[in-house]
DNA sequence: GATGAATGAGCGTTCATTCAT
DNA sequence: CATGAATGAACGCTCATTCAT
């Protein structure tokens, strides 16, 4: 019943081809301007093919997103457990950064997020944990409140203004340089990050 | 040129029972589920008539929103000038909660703006003065910086993230209660939008 | 909002034109190897147009059958009219011949009749009356039986059965032949068809 | 040429579990709506190993047939010789009741064999001798004609009128009890049966 | 201006069949 | 013998767009 492994390693690769095409399609043309025929011909499969791993062309897009943006956020953790820094206020402003940073260098990748993350996808995709990948999105953010020294009063709400503040800022100033150019920009989003942060402290009763 | 009132009239008419129809469809069913044969038979028009008012479905879409988005401020507007607020940081509190309760008791105009109101749409709906409304929103936004006694660095800026966090932030708890319901967001919310425009005060210097 | 009669002529002979080839194509080769493209492609018409018609392939069987079935009895009528045949059980037996004498000169016709009229599309056949026809069945029916001098006990079922033996014996004798010519087979179908009316006769008691 | 009782088996099996598993399906859903996926994986075989027994489903449904109606004739015939009625007329009145039985009892069995069996399949399957069964239609047939005191001018037409009246006057009456249930019609059913077997008597002549 | 019948390219999807393993 | 991943031709159907009336 198990197939052996060189089988095993094809399906895995036709998959990631059709993931592969269809994220190029998509970004560079559009979802709605994306057919299966082109997703297909393009990775090199035949249109029949694409059915034996996906249910319909949402049903890949939403595999999509959950990829790529879980991505993002293991790359910037790992880049964050590089540095040595001590406050969760200066993590997440380093997060936010390191995020910005790569949407900066890839657009495309900023553009297909954008237009497709949604805090009921982000939900969804932190309670789910990566079919291979070690750490996960939920591990990352427990570890990451746990160690602070800081308390907050509501930290998922914290999280969700931070998320889409950082993405609904981004997206003009990184693809259009408007109203300004993203580093002009930054300066005052890290000030607003750490504002709200800051709202949500819950101060220590003196004793 | 100018056709006699009456015939006029019919296609103001016409044009409007199709911009109707179409919103009405486009929230109901998504625009990618509605057609024009939609549009046109419940408008009651030909399918042929719907071509002699726009180019094609995306024509209409963007006028519809321009036309919304457009409503909402004027709205708010409307009201702030029945208060006698001075600062224009509550002005601004104020527009932003009006806003926030029209899309509470009309999430489905929510929906329809916040998926499609980009900031390049907003900007260029900006320069635009509507085609028979008496105030436009650039006027407004004019007048309530004019009127300010604080100065800002750079106006357009504030603006942006205003609108990036108010909308963004909006959608989920307004649809779903998620994180939590809008009214409780509010306070953190309001918080946030004067941090921004504190940061983009200029301070007065002494003499 | 009345379309002018050429229109209407012309929406006729579209509708006609793909009934007509249809019913070449389903008895040429079969319903299920007959596509919708085939039948517009040799009807002369768009793919598209046939579903300005048609439902879909079955609508346009059903119609069909209808039509073709109602005719077969309609012309055996018609020269039942010209003879002087006085009980019913002549007419009958004179009706059957008439229909079994079309089917061997269209054995496409019982072909197709054959295999697609049941009783259930008989019955509920009978009872609509002929878009435009003058005469239609029902009333072709209840004329014969009004006339009769002869009462039957169940005159339904009496039908019933004389349409499924006629149906079911006439098919493979004329087509193939087997297992003998259908001109060898009339006379012990029509005295079989007598034998069934006479169980139904209801004998008058004698006073 | 022989192969091992234990694969023969094993084959016996498989093929066994196709044609059950297509019955079930075909009756359920119909033949056009039942793929040799669906029967493969339902039987619990690989696609593949369905064209190792079968050419396609036409060649597969034709088995089926086959199967199923001479089945149906062997009960009936094996509760015959139970009994012990001595005339053709009686014993055939005998097998069409059970017959009729058989399909009141298992109406998915009925709508099978009436939307299949012709007069065509029917006489081919009376040529062959069944694979494994002892009794085979052709000799219980020949046996009763030769036993018979009464000689027949055609006993094929008979046979071929008698099967043809009982098979499409049973379909509707079983399944919808229209236009009368079918113990209703049995009376009629079987006074129509002996009227046309006394038809073909030969009536020997007197010396 | 207004109509709506006609178009036909193009879509998503299915599934019988093959063949390397 | 048995498998099931891969194929790709072919299907039914949609709908934006045109244009004769």
């Amino acid at each position: 019943m198990k197939s052996n492994g060189k089988a095993a390693a094809n399906k895995k690769q036709k998959k990631d081809a059709l993931l592969n095409t269809a994220f190029d399609l998509f970004t560079r043309q559009g979802i709605h301007n994306t057919t299966i025929s082109n997703i297909a011909e393009k990775a090199g499969v035949a249109k029949g093919t694409f059915y034996l791993y996906f249910k319909d062309k949402y049903d890949l897009r939403n595999r999509l997103i959950a990829r790529k943006a879980s991505q993002v956020f293991l790359v910037a953790d790992r880049a964050l457990q590089e540095t040595d820094l001590q406050t969760l206020e200066d993590k997440i402003v380093f997060l936010a950064d390191h995020i910005i940073n790569q949407f900066s260098r890839d657009p495309v990748l900023l553009r297909f997020i954008s237009k497709n993350l949604s805090w009921g996808i982000f939900k969804s995709q932190l309670m789910i944990v990566g079919e291979e990948d070690d750490v996960s999105l939920p591990s990352i953010i427990d570890e990451a409140f746990r160690t602070s020294k800081v308390r907050y009063k509501n930290p998922e709400v914290m999280i969700f203004m931070i998320i889409e503040l950082l993405s609904s800022c981004s997206y003009s100033p990184i693809l259009y340089q408007d109203p300004l150019p993203i580093e002009a920009l930054k300066p005052y989003l890290f000030e607003s990050i750490r504002s709200i942060m800051r709202q949500q402290e819950i101060t220590p009763t003196a004793e």
